[in-house]
DNA sequence: GGAATTATCTTACTGGCGGTAAGTACTATG
DNA sequence: CATAGTACTTACCGCCAGTAAGATAATTCC
């Protein structure tokens, strides 16, 4: 537990030190640790787990999840960064492995499907927690992911000379029906995720490639 | 402390209540009342609205609001009800004026980026509220809004001969894009409800209308 | 070695809220 | 008038987020 003991041990320290036990590299569990203890609990008791029992599952009590990390919400959001940095990531992964095009976007919906439905509980865990605060909360982690694709709909509509202001509503907008289809997909669809990724290309496929709208005024 | 002084009846209090039945007219308080009254403390105090808040509101005590309509999720539950209805009803009497087409599409959006930033509290206080039971609860709400929708599309895609199958996830799908979107507007955009209606035209039109996908196999 | 000092962790508490039980006044029926 | 049933209240329980205060450990100074 106790990570790399005897803090790194420099001389000048001896020279002049504050008496008192040195600060840092001495907790029994880090916060990296205490967030994995809740993904842990959660997965376990489900999205409405007390903070105790992230503790218990930490190994410690609940006043080291408060220092480590901070109250119900910052672990919220703690974890929340960490599942959209998994999304992105394979997201990304599974993306390199086709050739662009349609086929990116099925396997960009595909692997959305997946990583959601493994971290079921974690997913609904971040997506719950009502509180004031909670539309900015819920609109930092739809922009984790939101906003990165929001870069390349408008770097690649300018390129194929299309206005690329439509990119952040796009954006947010694939990213809140990933979310929902994501949600009644784990709940209640028993179709194969493949084919749910292939009709939802169908439906974002057509628009995202620029097929000329038949719009009125431009 | 009697904040409530609807019925006037005063010198009753001649000493410390106790509990039991209060003297002079009953004012009836019916379940639509409550839930008016949680609407109206949902709009002032937020989504973490108290349960006692909201009997304050009506004028009734805490279990009153248990009698007439249940526990917290169960008003959640109700007013989720109130709020897709609303959500329904406005979006059929915009698209009534529009010509079947892209144009109903623009006006389903922008009714419901409308009726949903008027309600704002109140939709964050239905889609809030972490507890086990949550993904049927949001599911719930969703699906009163995605079930008529995918109906709808399923019938039409039938009629031009394409696969009805779809249905399901492109109506989740697109109430997820228009929560998602919804939240970000109210929150972040500056632009106007008609523009970002276009824009969303934009990219669920051609899907929707059954520009062929060029997909491989069936 | 022992006192002083500082870091770290635990026990124990507070405050608030969801939910319920017990108690009291009003009303209908004999 | 008596009795039963209903409609409301106050008062309480249990749980949990968040915090304060006390105990223990590690180190320096004497």
């Amino acid at each position: 537990m106790e990570c790399d003991v005897r803090c790194g041990e420099s001389l000048m320290d001896r020279v002049r030190r504050r008496p008192g036990r040195p600060t840092g590299r001495q907790h029994v569990v880090d916060r990296e640790r205490v967030l994995d203890a809740a993904e842990r609990a959660i997965a376990e008791y489900g999205a409405g787990v007390s903070i105790e029992a992230i503790a218990r599952e930490a190994g410690v009590t609940k006043p080291i999840v408060y220092a480590r990390v901070g109250k119900r919400t910052e672990v919220s959001d703690a974890l929340a960064q960490r599942l959209a940095d998994r999304l992105t990531e394979a997201a990304a992964a599974a993306m390199q492995t086709c050739r662009p095009g349609r086929a990116q976007l099925v396997a960009l919906i595909r692997t959305t499907l997946g990583t959601l439905s493994t971290h079921r509980e974690l997913f609904l865990f971040v997506s719950g927690g009502a509180s004031e605060e909670m539309p900015q909360r819920t609109l930092f982690l739809a922009g984790q992911s939101a906003k990165p694709m929001a870069d390349q709909i408008a770097s690649w509509r300018t390129k194929v000379g299309l206005d690329p202001s439509v990119a952040s509503a796009w954006a947010y907008g694939v990213v809140g029906l990933l979310n929902m289809v994501s949600l009644w997909w784990i709940t209640e669809s028993d179709e194969q995720a493949g084919e749910v990724a292939e009709q939802l290309a169908d439906l974002l496929w057509p628009g995202l490639a620029g097929i000329p709208p038949e719009r009125p005024a431009g």
